[in-house]
DNA sequence: TAAATTCTTTGAACCGGTTTAAAGCCGTGT
DNA sequence: ACACGGCTTTAAACCGGTTCAAAGAATTTA
């Protein structure tokens, strides 16, 4: 604990301070720290009691740079978007199982996802996990040319790159059973705007709409509340409609407020249901019917994609796509009768 | 952009496979690369355009080792934490604005916060942003005494360690004011349970009531929404109270949740506000009196002391206390008249 | 034209570890 | 006494850059 070294400034200590005050070489001092057969039971218990007199901390740098392999994972994280946070604990917890080290790449500042990328390239991680990449598929293509990646709840096609997602389909249609189990007939669809998670979740919808011979309504949506509670604007008063499948829990969110200001009713009057299930959906005082996308599992096998790579040598690649959970909570209810 | 070195696997240009091609020694590759004066304009040229060539990037790993400075920030996260999250955000924008990239050292999986903080130190960072750090001072001390340290967000008392908050004491003066001003008399603390922060609030609160020339209560809250709830247990029917300030957002979202199920409506019979200003206070369905703590400001503030003393080489310690702002919004309102 | 000065470039040391071929040491079998 | 095989330990190369004193080339000055 209190190491020798006491005052600030001082130079840490270093392999060779050890391998001098021990009177061995450097080379062995390495062999013990690192727990490699070899060195002599007597002198390796020397060593690490000087190592541990000093105060010794391995260089990583160093290591790092003797060393073939770094055991480092890079991951993409945007810190102010609490579904990475969630994920990235379950992340660190199957990394750290596995013995790799994570490095987190957060995309913020004036740093885009690209040089964020870059960045891990640099920091020499051995794979690369990108969380709900926004980049588009050919610029990615060259820079992670080198690095074993996975892409982590999103549809990417590219030959190299692995793919950990939710069944986002299914988790439609789940919600659309739902629903019309509890007699509704009317069903819209607030999207996520442009992009290919908003894009599979729209075409899902369809399809759950046309296997119950209803009537689909698209509305044309967005990522944030703001945008949700806008597209309320193109439903006219007397549509009919009595529930509202959102793209996902901020948009529903964002459709709660607007609905419940013109004092129609939630679940009473219109049923909305979210996507994500994050932590403001579970909140008490939103309870919002949504689909859970395992987070925990999506991060254990990303982690577990990639180390088949660098540990088994894995090559060719592989989607993988796990079930999506309804979880029915207090913002959906039968449709109101009158309705029928 | 089109690098020369196709395919996967293979090994990765180094400054002296640029040097063989270009004819010239390392060094001066090197030199060019880092934008050192010295190299002829003509030389620099060819250099570039080879790296260019061969897709060339320099290895962090080899250059942290060699240089003197690694000119890296640590910065400990919660990840699942959303205000960390936000913090994080500003604090990456100021390191880069200044020169410095941030490794993010997540608190998670089976890594508390000591061995985040070891990890960081291993990474040979240079200074330390410590973001509501809830490890013991002493526990601390030894680990960070070779680095600059910087303690975002609560009150450390170590000799050499920066801190810089946000006036928690104006700021539950101000809440108390606002409830006065409003016509509250009998107002109640929930609390943050033990801790360094919550026996700030509390204290301030005490303060407050002490001025307005109110009779002080205090009950035993906590960190989360439950507890706050639970709070409310300890207090009787015909309390007379009219209005709580809780510890934080989370602990009010709780006690809001709890009045409106027992029927009590807010901000009607009982005003409640919450501290932080978090993006659950912001979201209008629950549109939460509170207090705003300059993320932004605690973000620059931080960084710049952390710069301060690796370029300015100051030494002495500084404690920089941040105002913290009122932010009213619908969940405090007059008390209702026949409380009086 | 030689000397002094300035601009470029080189070569080697260094950062702090890891890795491995080879050397040293020891006991054993003959 | 000598060769042999199994531990320990050493010495040196290596990872990929950075840095800087000194050498070399080009230019200016005397």
């Amino acid at each position: 604990m209190a190491a020798e070294r006491a005052s600030r400034g001082q130079r840490r200590p270093t392999i060779l301070d050890i391998a001098n005050e021990a009177g061995v070489s450097k080379g062995l001092v390495s062999m013990v720290l690192s727990g490699a057969s070899g060195p002599s039971a007597a002198t390796a218990e020397r060593v690490v009691a000087i190592a541990e007199r000093l105060g010794y901390r391995t260089n990583r740098t160093a290591a790092l740079l003797a060393r073939r392999r770094t055991r480092l994972l890079g991951v993409t994280i945007i810190p102010s978007n609490i579904y990475h946070g969630e994920l990235i604990e379950d992340i660190q917890e199957a990394a750290d199982a596995a013995g790799y080290e994570l490095v987190l790449g957060s995309i913020a500042g004036s740093r885009d996802e690209l040089r964020t990328i870059e960045m891990l390239i640099d920091f020499r991680c051995e794979a690369l996990l990108l969380v709900g990449p926004t980049v588009a598929a050919h610029k990615l293509a060259p820079i992670i040319a080198d690095v074993p990646t996975v892409c982590v709840g999103r549809v990417l096609d590219l030959p190299d790159v692995d793919v950990v997602r939710s069944d986002d389909s299914k988790g439609m249609g789940a919600v659309a059973d739902h629903l019309v189990s509890l007699g509704h007939r009317r069903i819209a669809h607030v999207d996520g705007g442009p992009g290919v998670i908003a894009d599979g979740r729209r075409r899902a919808y369809r399809a759950a709409m046309k296997r119950h011979q209803l009537e689909p309504l698209v509305l044309r949506g967005g990522l944030t509340e703001r945008l949700g509670a806008l597209a309320l604007d193109a439903l006219g008063e007397s549509s009919g409609i009595t529930a509202i499948m959102a793209f996902n829990d901020r948009t529903a969110i964002g459709i709660v407020d607007r609905l419940e200001r013109q004092n129609v009713t939630v679940p009473g009057e219109i049923s909305v249901t979210g996507f994500d299930d994050s932590i403001l959906a579970r909140h008490s005082r939103i309870d919002l019917t949504t689909v859970n996308q395992a987070p925990e599992e999506q991060a254990r096998m990303a982690v577990a994609a990639a180390i088949e790579r660098l540990d088994a040598g894995r090559t060719e690649r592989r989607e993988i796509v796990l079930p999506a959970n309804l979880i029915v909570r207090g913002s959906t209810s039968s449709p109101p009768s009158q309705a029928l």
